[in-house]
This record gives C-alpha cells, structure tokens and sequence, in this order.
DNA sequence: CGTTGGTTTGAAAGGACTCAAGAGGGGTGG
DNA sequence: CCACCCCTCTTGAGTCCTTTCAAACCAACG
C-alpha cells in the first residue's frame, strides 16, 4: 500500500558506490569528528578488519525494516532517515529522525532484529558498520566503547527532546518547532526541509490534511514562505520562534 | 507493601535508609539481575569503593532537576518516577515514566547536567551509584561497560515504545496502552496504576479533564472498573487490548 | 468542621478528522 | 515533444473529539 518505485532489483536496496575495504577512508572521513569513530587513533583503525561499505539509496528506499536480522548500524552521512515503529494494531509512527551524523540501527549490538524500520525520507548516503566490528574491537578499545554509550546517549536524548517538542501543543506550535530544529540559513533567508505530508503526520500524529492546512495557515499569517514539496522558507526565525512558543 | 514515610524535614527528599558504604549488598540486591550490575563479578565488586546510596523518597519528591549538577545516575528499586522535560518555552512534557529495575539519569555519564528532572510518582526506593564508579570501573571491566550500553539502549527502546504507543490515536486508545503496559495481574483482575490526572495529561498530551472524562467513559463501556485516585481494575485483559487496536 | 488539593462534570468553542473533489507535478508512452 | 496518468498535495464542509472556563464534588487533614 506504499509507494512503489521503479527498482531494477526485486530487493529493497540500490547500492551506487562500491564497497570498499579498510580503514584508510575512515580516517579521512568528513564527518568523522562527529561519528562514531571520532575518538579512535590509527592503532584502532589497524584493528578493523571487517569491511565497512560506504552505500546510497533513494528517496523511500528501505534500509532496513522491523524483524529484519539485525547484523549491522549505521552512520547516516547525508540526506535524511525515518525510524518507523509498527504498533502492535499494525499502525504506524515515525520515532525519530534521523540526521546526518547520527548513528541509527544500534539495536544490532543487543539482539538480533531490528526493532524499527529505517527508511529513506530523501537521497541518503552512508556507512555500514557490521556489528562484529564494535564487539571484537570493543573489547580492546574503552575508547571506542565510549564513543559508542555517547552517540547511544545522544539518541535517546535526541529522540525524547524531539519527542517532546514535536508532539506536544497544537500543530502549527509543532510544526513551527519542527521548522526550528532543521532550519538552515541560506543568504537572508532560513531554509527547512519537508517531507511528504503523509510522512509529517506521522512524525506529529495528525492527518496528512491536518499537516497541508497547518503549513497554508503559516503562510497566511507570514511565519513561512515558498512552500514547496520538499521545503519551506523561514524568513524571520526569530519571529518563527516567538510564535513557537505562544501559539497564535 | 509502601511502608510509611515520616515527614522531617520540609524539604524535597527523605532519606529513610542510612547510607551504606561498599559492595557487599549490592551482591545481594534483590532486582540485582535486572540492574546495572547484573553481569558484574566478585573481582568487580573488589574494585567499587565509592559509596552507592539506598534512598527513599514521598510521592511528588524531586530526584533531581533539570540543569542539577549530574553526579550520578540511579536505579529504581521500586514505585514509578517521571522524567519531566521543560521545553524552552517552559511547557512540560513526560518523555518516559521509569519502572522498577530501570535506569535513568544515564545523562551523568555524558555531560554535566541533568537534561530532564526526575520526579517521584509513588514513593519510591532507589539506589543513587555515582557516575565516578562508573567512569573508573568501566575502564577496568568490559562487562559494566556492556552492560551499561544495554541498559541505555533498553531505555530508548522503551521510550521509543511508550512515545509511540502512548502517543497515537485517540485518548481512550492511548490510555488503554499505558493499562495494558503497566497491568499486574493480581487474583482474577488485573490491576493498573493511576497517577495525578495531570501527570496522565502530561504523558498523553491531553488536558486532564480529556483524562477524567476518559475514564469515566471507559468505565461506562466496562472496560475498566473500580476508579479511584491510584488505580484502576481491568476485568478483561483480552478485551482491553482488543479495544486498544481498534478504538471503538 | 472548614480548608485544601485533586477529581469530576457541564456547556460552548475550537481544533482535528473524515469524506470528497479538484489541482499540480513528474514520469511514461505514444 | 505532448498527452495522459498517477501520485501527491490542497481545499471544502460537516462531524467528532478535545479544550476551555466554570462550578460542584470529594477525601484527607489540621
């Protein structure tokens, strides 16, 4: 009942770069300083003898999904990721968003399925990180063990603050918050990312018509501009912020 | 079962148990192989010689706040505490209620600050382990430090869960989540906590008259019977969760 | 026995949902 | 390159649920 999209492959991933072994491109990784290897020195590196695959899906491709066997984590590089719980009752909520930088899939270190599934919200890009990596050099490293209860910390404060911001007050307070966290300045104006409708409303649980009227209203009353499929404009963040927190 | 706490002093916290030094009782603990310390050994026992409190405190105490200084995390012994998160606009929201065996203020180990305040539902017993036993045992036993990660990930889980269980679809649905998660069979009933209708507020989003009036309708449709300020009685388990699933 | 904090209940207003129709965009095949 | 189709997004009207503001109620406590 999903969208589809045209896939070479009757499987769920398309892998455009090649895999590649080694701990040469960690090192030099852009984002390093704020993965999950951030703390590791070369000794370290000389450790990892697993591959780590470097790989890109599209927009709504799954990455993985709940039940799946869970054998590695990940290092979101660009792009954007949901994190879609299924309730028991089969409905749908999206727990957390996931940003680049973030590590997602951790639940690979305790069992052996995914409790979520993580799907693409844009084009992504990132790293594959098979969990026999973080127990066998875990074991050795404290360092990387630290890093690891770090980057845990921080989704789980990640996921409650966005919980708590995102879900609480009325829809335009939520969207408003929502714009806020993943604004992006460009020249004079601030830009947000949006997402399909359908998608928002089950980041905020309302209705993906509840969501379209919300971002109209906004636009009425001068909070935001441009409304695209794909993005807004905030043309005064602070005003956006003041409004965030009054609700008129 | 609650034994009576005398009030002394005016101020937030009681302290029934003396405080005890050293490790031989953390052997013993009764919820030991649900806590933190589950995997440790006698060897890393040897090795913690700051003291671990045993606190209780009344309904309604304060463990800590947000911004608190964190020198410490805890496990709760029993009764329930709320993490309560004030958003910058200075609205409150209840990001996860703890449970007896779980950790929380975890946040000790990676910064400063406490990022929530912890506040006590029932009268509660816990016990306060300074994040030092932590930081130093940890470099030494590569159990603690598993554990830890385990702990941590069992509590984004579980707030994972609750956000997205407690959080999605009407009022009375979400309301017969949170029975069914904290039900304890007891004879042919089971029986269910309540807390302050404003705490219930602050966990659903919802005002608690939407709570108040919620009850009563679902005691109407006998789904739950004999309401009073601190529980509820479920007759039909089953049927509850039915009624969680489809709404009506 | 009156105060107090918490809970219930009522009525009207406001926000979100449902069902439905229409508009816009991007991709596909002619 | 255009026409068409499908998917997504927008908009409308009526209904349902939640909020708001009040008032009454209740049990615990001094």
């Amino acid at each position: 009942m999903q969208q589809k999209f045209v896939t070479i492959f009757p499987l769920k991933t398309i892998e455009i770069k090649s895999a590649w072994q080694g701990v040469s491109e960690c090192e030099k990784c852009s984002i390093r300083s704020s993965a999950l290897f951030a703390e590791l020195n070369e000794e370290d590196f000389s450790k990892i003898h697993s591959p780590i695959d470097d790989l890109s899906f599209d927009a709504n491709a799954d990455i993985y999904s709940q039940g799946d066997h869970a054998g590695s984590l990940f290092t979101l590089r660009n792009g954007y990721i949901k994190i879609l719980h299924v309730n028991s009752d089969g409905s749908e909520r999206i727990v957390r968003v996931v940003l680049p930088g973030n590590l997602f899939g951790m639940e690979a270190l305790l069992g052996d399925a995914y409790e979520h599934s993580a799907i693409a919200l844009t084009n992504v890009h990132l790293c594959r990180i098979p969990k026999n990596i973080i127990t066998s050099l875990g074991e050795e490293s404290p360092r990387l063990h630290r890093q690891i209860v770090k980057k845990w910390g921080e989704a789980l404060l990640q996921s409650e603050s966005w919980f708590s911001e995102i879900n609480t007050g009325r829809i335009e307070a939520r969207l408003a918050r929502f714009f806020l966290k993943l604004a992006k300045k460009s020249g004079h104006f601030a830009i947000a990312p949006l997402f399909k409708r359908e998608d928002m409303g089950l980041m905020m649980d309302v209705k993906f018509e509840t969501i379209s009227r919300a971002l109209a209203s906004m636009a009425d009353q001068g909070l935001i501009s441009n409304i695209t499929r794909l993005s807004v404009q905030v043309p005064d963040l602070e005003r956006l912020k003041q409004f965030s927190k009054q609700g008129t």
